[in-house]
DNA sequence: ATGACTTGTAATACAAGA
């Protein structure tokens, strides 16, 4: 394999996103297609509509309403069983072993609910939690001496200029500094590259995110960085380009998140 | 001033997103 382009997207629901996907793929081409927030049963899960855009291999791992991720590929690869985390069983991960032995693993993070608080705000808790264990995770698992792909909705922004306004947002969760401290540790336990920010670094701004309740969001930039790639310093050499297609957000009916692509050499 | 919107499930509202 001379090239890999693989996708990562919060669809906001799968099924109604059908369209969005089949002009993406059309446009982009990505060989993997990493999606989070499905929000669909496995068994309902548009298998048929994957395959007619040439995917032809998958992880499936969702549930009825919430949640939900997935990976469609064009390449044939290889998926250990999920795995838990934070003892629910909430489908938030899935990952794969795609040829040229890169390990690809899929997150949706918890949001975290309204109030950055975790004694009175559970969903917060769990969301610290969940960032925690893939700290302990990444580095038991040594996964700095792979070739490592961590892709999806991290449902953190932690620079300063990830967000469009770090002064306004900084008490709300997505963008408190203990959220930014644990995606620092995440990094620091696998060597990781936040791989985004090594092409486009700080200051310059970049987001993946523009929220449905802010009126015109994306029309006035209220943008935030939520979707991440982080690769491993094995795989970093061989990350060439890295994408925010922005264009989705403007389309009819959108996601609030938009597509980033890695391409991979 | 995240309040505004979108989604799924269910049922004319609620939960969740972030």
């Amino acid at each position: 394999m001379a090239k890999m382009r693989i996708a990562t997207w919060n669809v906001n629901s799968i099924r109604q996103r059908l369209d969005h996907l089949s002009r993406f793929v059309a446009e982009h081409q990505p060989d993997v297609l990493a999606m989070q927030e499905t929000k669909v049963a496995d068994e309902l899960f548009p298998v048929e509509h994957l395959k007619g855009l040439g995917y032809r291999f998958f992880v499936i791992h969702g549930q009825k309403s919430y949640n939900g991720v997935a990976i469609a590929s064009r390449l044939p690869f290889t998926a250990p069983e999920p795995r838990v985390w934070c003892g629910k069983d909430d489908r938030r991960h899935a990952s794969m072993l795609l040829p040229g032995y890169v390990e690809l693993h899929n997150f949706y993070v918890p949001s975290g609910g309204p109030d950055p608080d975790p004694e009175a705000n559970p969903r917060f808790a769990h969301k610290l939690q969940f960032l925690e264990e893939m700290a302990a995770w990444a580095a038991a698992d040594q996964i700095h001496k792979r070739k490592v792909l961590i892709v999806g909705d991290l449902n953190v922004a932690p620079l300063e200029w990830d967000v469009w306004d770090h002064k306004r947002l900084v008490r709300s969760v997505g963008h408190t500094p203990g959220e930014s401290r644990a995606m620092e540790k995440l990094w620091a336990a696998g060597k990781l590259v936040d791989a985004p920010r090594h092409f486009t670094p700080a200051p310059e701004q970049l987001y993946s995110w523009w929220g449905y309740r802010f009126p015109q969001s994306f029309e006035k930039n209220y943008g935030w960085r939520l979707d991440h790639a982080l690769a491993s310093p094995k795989l970093m050499p061989q990350v060439k380009a890295i994408t925010t297609v922005k264009d989705t957000r403007t389309w009819e009916k959108p996601s609030d998140h938009v597509p980033i692509l890695v391409d991979i050499a």
